[in-house]
DNA sequence: TTATACTCCGGTTCTCCACTGGGGTTTGTT
DNA sequence: AACAAACCCCAGTGGAGAACCGGAGTATAA
């Protein structure tokens, strides 16, 4: 239960494009991944997967690099978590049937518990974060008065 | 998000010995596991957390095996879940502080969804179980009818 | 044309999970 | 007391996936 690496630095860097979006030029990665300390090569990779999904757009060429697909507030976390781990899980087409009854109610719990989960992260948009971040930088200021 | 198979394997044999409470004998490995199609030498290895967990208590010896600690309704899904999974990722004390504001941010939104999947976890009981179990199985038989 | 920046593909290292095996030790039964 | 059933501890293996790294392209603004 865990957040995954993956999807930390995923959200770390369309944190920073939602905050780059009114300005409307595109950001590199070079730029996201010193800004947030992320490995430039394996950011470039979640970025294609972000681009494949549809949360961002890709400039090529100079003066190129990466810009939200959409608003800010109409991109909400459990866009970003299906988008970067929802495929991968149902590709293959296996539907584990639970063979058992047992195993059937056990599972029947186990969805309604991330259905909970998933309706908590639909909640909040990269607008809602931008938001909370901006609060917070502004108390961190005034512990230092 | 997926259900962990070793979580999975243990509400098994866990359901197993909650319909058994009654009687009061313990059950022993080999019988949970043809039961219910789990490797026997590994629902050994997770029994013996869940003994240590405070779940169920042993018996040795011959005509040993496992009971339940407790009633069947005085244990939840999410007690079941921290003795799993709740200790090897504390052990290290590594608190992984947030470095940054943005990555503070992030996890504050990561705990709310998991406290939100954390509470349907703490509703279901082992008792719950079972009872669904017996319904479900009402189900199936009416359909061969 | 050229430099910039994305894009595709493959490989590497590392960790964790599911599982197996070989010894023990405890304890009820005979 | 001897035995066997059953739990108990420790150690290792194979596969899968995560986190990276690197090279060789390809598109495109300047």
């Amino acid at each position: 239960m865990e957040i995954s690496c993956k999807t930390e630095y995923a959200l770390l860097a369309l944190l920073e494009l939602a905050t780059n979006y009114e300005i409307g030029e595109p950001l590199q990665i070079r730029q996201i991944a010193a800004q947030q300390q992320i490995p430039d090569r394996y950011l470039e990779q979640l970025l294609a997967t972000l681009r494949r999904g549809g949360i961002v757009k890709s400039q090529r060429g100079a003066k190129g690099g990466y810009i939200l697909a959409r608003e800010p507030w109409k991109i909400t976390l459990l866009d970003v978590i299906f988008c970067l781990e929802g495929l991968e899980t149902t590709t293959s087409e296996d539907e584990a049937q639970p063979k058992t009854v047992e195993s059937a109610v056990v599972q029947e719990v186990w969805q309604e518990s991330r259905q909970a989960a998933n309706s908590v992260l639909q909640k909040y948009t990269l607008q809602n974060l931008c938001e909370q971040r901006a609060a917070r930088k502004q108390l961190n200021i005034m512990y230092y008065i």
